[in-house]
RNA sequence: GCCCCCGUAGCCCAACCGGCAGAGGCAGCCGACUUAAAAUCGGCCCAGUGCGGGUUCGAUCCCCGUCGGGGGCACCA
């Protein structure tokens, strides 16, 4: 039998734990009252939220067949305490996780086992909410979404259908001033049929002349959901089409890295660049990481310019290129399109090279046919990874066209090169090698003219572009001259002129395209939208919802070679016949149909997840208008640092997670709420109203020498003579260390499972939270996790006999010293909280109570509110002690220490004597002396009165704190 | 190549508005407890802020340059 049966060990730690999860959980402890909807409990919300509400979300996580590692709970905890700091704040906290469970590695997790990916999720899940109870968050259980259930993406499918039964009107004015929403459809149709908007088309027929099928097209290049036949990401490996976002820089998929192809396909799309503008501008609205906002606002690209036309000599064609950089219209020289731009066919003139054709011009061929065909079969058959390795080696061949550059009627050469994208702009550029390095390289390697039309700056290397800014030079025709003016002020005047001509207008281009929405695998939303014997799109009713996924026999995908890309994507539900032709009523009489095939992408799911959390059980409704108002609803006043006059989005109060999901996730999340904001179905437009990127956990990992990964756990560490490096050994091999992300893939797991095994769960949330800063990046250590236990030991010994389990704490007034000690920590702690600083908190609560320790016997009235401070951080431990101060109640919504104002700040301070800046003594000082009778003193001191024998220059006095005296 | 962030003790990190470089933890060392060890407890040691300039009475903090680390973008016209 130990001696000290009390003490706080693992053990204890294990019971106690589990002891208050499990009452936590019979009292519905973390339960947040709704205003409506099923479980409407206003007087819960009146009584539980006195200081409003909050709402605080964690990513969506996916249940991994390998279960958790102690990376993934670091932003779980975060919120965790945050959470449970407000309210103790008394405000109503909403926080619960779900579960993301549609997607990829589910499914082929499950085809490797042979199992039904439902069955593998399901028990992933299991497990991860295991490991998650254990961590003690206080999440309202009744919450707990899955994406798989189909009353879930019932939803999912009707925010779809809400997508697909809406187009964008550029026209129509928003509540903010603006122009430009999302309308239902049959406002569209509304439109064609009275004739008020000219239906598309060149035959004159109007919407009644139209057929079905016609006008099923027409509506599809309106809706916000469409089909249509596109060059898309097509990675054989995958067996699926891949979205632009879901494609690495190298051209390969961002899940198992297989090649991606790009082939003409017929697939579903969200016309996500309609809200382009807004993506962008509503940034500015936001509490989100700068670099954050930066990648978003690079991914959309947004950039403004000119469309210019270049008339095609000899042909009623003209080329219409986009430029940022129209005040350099006379330095264009020569013109490029992209090999894949569709008027290069019509461009390239019979017979041979034109007068003037230069030897490398020609590519070696015959004829400009003959030297752009073989162009063109090169260049399709190189894939973007070996574009890239051939670095920005120009390569290229003139058409054997020229254009007419439509400021000085010069006629220019047209070339196609590859380094002009089909995809961007209008696949067609100007090029004006004086002031563009790429057009200048281009220019170099062919022997074209190079004319200057920005004077570059002084010191300029006359061997290169000049991309800066000056003055306009060798600029002017008979109508107009920039010559002088800055790149701002000649843009402006050029584009006017252009406009007045009729030659070009200015406009804005962006680089984001349509979001690719269509999946060929079977563990995805299946599409509620058939088809009818014309090809055209219905949408299923509501009351046919859920279309629910068929249980096949046969659920993974067709799978091709990863290089072939002739393959073509069969997506696993078009075998289930039975499902696929059906028979319905949609309201012209039974006919029969054949469903979407495809899935949708698992980022469907994870695009609202949010906003069922605060409604889960509604069946009449994905959220209930006043739910969704109250937790969600735009605030009084805008984030800090948004711009003067910012009206405020609303949105999720504190979203934490990992930056990986910078433009993915985020980035549909946002463009959905829009679309449903627009629709009226939410007061918020934005889904996260503030945003935190946690960094990663890091842990050692070791590679051998052949440089493969061994398993970390059996690396053994043996520090040598001293002073010596550490040297880590495998079976006797020495390995090399370094650090990485958390994973199978560099054997470096740690299972927060072998952490409550070994420390509790407090003392692991310990731990995470005080390593460093949030924001960080910051190495694993498990030796180091002790220090954490040590400290909730010092605490439980400052409250409990570790012999006998006798309350220990005195209940003597502390001394005034104490006192001060516990109001600056209350204070510095309150400070901490409110801004995730969690390391610093737990630093000053340690401080506070090593003081505790000194004593004989700590103050109940110092260790009540340590004890309180704690909770948000180590929980279990705080409601244990709680419970023994002789507090019946959870101390989950007990008030959170105030700081008494006149006791942070003490009597007398020291006040730090300096000479020229240096240090050269102190005085103890009134709190509240003024700056004359503490120039007075220190002037007195000795030291000073010989530093300034001399005479003084200047005394500066920063009462009471410091007095800097400079001798003359 | 361009943009952003970060360099403080052996390691992870503090330092309010430009005002004494150190709160907390790990490791190390010494001591207490122990037959011993582990655990625990008490104590100690350790940097002048990557480097070079500048502004200032005073710089970890502001400015310029430079080196190192991390991240993003990368023919986007």
């Amino acid at each position: 039998m130990s001696e000290t049966p009390h003490r706080y060990t693992a053990e204890l730690a294990d019971r106690v734990e589990v002891a208050w999860q499990d009452r936590w959980e019979e009292e519905g402890t973390f339960r947040a009252p709704n205003p409506a909807g099923p479980w409407a409990d206003p007087e819960g919300v009146a009584c539980r939220g006195p200081n409003g509400k909050l709402l605080v979300l964690d990513m969506f996580p996916y249940p991994s067949g390998a279960g958790l590692h102690v990376g993934h709970p670091l932003g779980y905890i975060a919120t965790d305490v945050f959470a449970r700091y407000h309210r103790m704040l008394g405000e109503n906290v909403l926080h619960c996780l779900g579960y993301d469970a549609f997607g990829l590695p589910a499914e082929q997790y499950a085809v490797q086992t042979g199992q039904h990916p439902r069955k593998t999720t399901e028990d992933n899940i299991v497990i991860m909410k295991r490991q998650l109870r254990r961590l003690g968050l206080g999440h309202d259980d009744r919450r707990a979404v899955e994406t798989i259930d189909p009353a879930y993406y019932r939803w999912t499918q009707w925010i779809f259908l809400q997508i697909y039964d809406s187009w964008y009107d550029e026209t129509a004015a928003r509540p903010d001033g603006g122009l430009g929403k999302a309308r239902p459809i049959a406002d569209l149709v509304a439109q064609f049929e009275a004739g008020e908007r000219p239906v598309p088309g060149e035959d004159g027929r109007g919407w009644i002349d139209l057929s079905a099928a016609e006008r099923g097209e027409i509506l599809d290049s309106y809706r916000l959901a469409y089909t249509t036949e596109a060059p898309v990401n097509w990675a054989p490996g995958l067996g699926t089409v891949l979205s632009n976002e879901e494609v690495t820089n190298e051209g390969r998929s961002e899940r198992g890295n297989f090649p991606v192809f790009k082939k003409n396909l017929r697939q579903w799309m969200m016309r996500i660049t309609a809200y382009a503008d807004r993506l962008a501008d509503d940034l500015d609205r936001v509490d989100w990481p700068e670099k954050v906002k930066a990648m978003q606002r690079n991914w959309i690209g947004r950039s403004q310019g000119a469309r210019v036309g270049f008339p095609v000599v000899g042909s009623g064609e003209s080329i219409e290129v986009f430029t940022t950089r129209p005040d350099t219209l006379f330095g264009a020289t020569f013109m490029v399109v992209a090999p894949e731009h569709p008027l290069v066919d019509g461009l390239v003139p019979q017979g041979d090279w034109p007068e003037g054709t230069k030897p490398e011009w020609t590519g070696g061929a015959e004829t400009p046919a003959a030297a752009v065909a073989a162009y063109r079969r090169a260049t399709s058959r190189r894939s973007d990874v070996e574009r890239q390795m051939e670095g920005k080696d120009k390569t290229g061949v003139f058409t054997g066209a020229y254009a007419t550059n439509p400021v000085n009627g010069q006629a220019v050469p047209v070339f196609v090169a590859d380094y002009v994208l089909a995809s961007y702009g209008t696949g067609a550029i100007m090029a004006v090698p004086g002031q563009d390095e790429r057009d200048w390289d281009f220019a170099k390697r062919f022997d074209l003219p190079i004319i200057r039309t920005v004077r570059p700056a002084e010191g300029h290397d006359p061997d290169t572009a000049y991309t800066g800014d000056g003055p306009a030079v060798n600029s002017a025709n008979d109508e107009i001259s920039l010559d002088g003016l800055g790149v701002a002020e000649a843009k402006e005047r050029i584009v006017a002129w252009l406009e007045d001509k009729g030659a070009g207008h200015g406009t804005i281009n962006y680089k984001l395209r349509d979001w690719l929405f269509s999946r060929q695998r079977y563990w995805g939303e299946p599409f509620p939208v058939v088809f009818d014997e014309d090809g055209v799109s219905h949408a299923l009713p509501e009351s046919m919802l859920p279309l629910e996924l068929p249980d096949v026999p046969d659920y993974s995908p067709r799978t091709f070679e990863p290089e072939d890309d002739s393959s073509e994507p069969e997506p696993p539900l078009g075998r289930v016949t039975e499902w696929v032709e059906v028979d319905l009523d949609l309201g012209d009489g039974i006919r029969h149909y054949r469903r979407e095939t495809n899935t949708m992408p698992n980022w469907a799911g994870s695009c609202w997840y949010f906003l069922r959390y605060l409604d889960p059980a509604n069946d009449e409704a994905f959220v209930d208008p006043a739910n969704e108002a109250y937790w969600m609803a735009p605030q009084a006043n805008p984030v800090e640092g948004a711009p003067v006059g910012t009206v405020d989005p609303g949105g999720v109060d504190l979203y934490i997670g990992g930056v990986e999901h910078a433009v993915l996730h985020l980035l549909y999340a946002r463009f959905w709420v829009k679309v449903l904001h627009d629709l009226g179905h939410l007061t918020s437009e934005e889904p996260f109203r503030r945003y935190f990127a946690q960094g990663y956990i890091q842990a050692p990992a070791y590679t051998d020498g052949r440089g493969t990964y061994v398993e970390a756990s059996e690396v053994e560490e043996t520090v040598p003579a001293i002073g010596g490096e550490p040297v880590f050994t495998y079976r006797g091999e020495v390995v090399t260390r370094e650090f990485g992300k958390i994973g199978k893939s560099l054997k470096n797991m740690v299972s927060p499972d072998d952490m409550y095994r070994a420390y509790g769960a407090d003392t692991f949330r310990l731990y995470e939270m005080g390593l460093g800063p949030l924001e960080h990046s910051k190495p694993w250590d498990t030796r180091a996790v002790v220090g954490s236990q040590r400290f909730l030991q010092r605490v439980w010994r400052n409250v409990v006999d570790e012999e006998t389990g006798a309350l220990v704490v005195s209940e003597e007034a502390p001394s005034d010293e104490l006192n001060r000690l516990l109001h600056k920590t209350i204070d510095a702690v309150r400070r901490d909280f409110a801004t995730l600083g969690f390391n610093t908190a737990i630093a000053r609560l340690t401080e506070l109570n090593n003081a505790l320790t000194k004593l004989e016997a700590a103050p109940r009235a110092v260790v009540e509110p340590l004890v309180l401070m704690l909770a948000p951080l180590a929980p279990h431990i705080a409601e244990e002690l709680w419970s023994r101060l002789g507090h019946p109640d959870s101390l989950a919504y007990e008030p959170f220490p105030v700081a008494d104002p006149e006791l942070l700040v003490d009597a007398t301070v020291t006040c730090v004597v300096q000479i020229k800046g240096k240090v050269r003594d102190r005085v103890d000082v009134p709190a509240d002396i003024t700056e004359g009778a503490l120039r007075e003193l220190v002037l007195a001191l000795p030291k000073v009165e010989q530093a300034i024998a001399g005479g003084v220059r200047t005394v500066v006095v920063r009462a009471p704190k410091l007095v800097n005296v400079v001798p003359a």
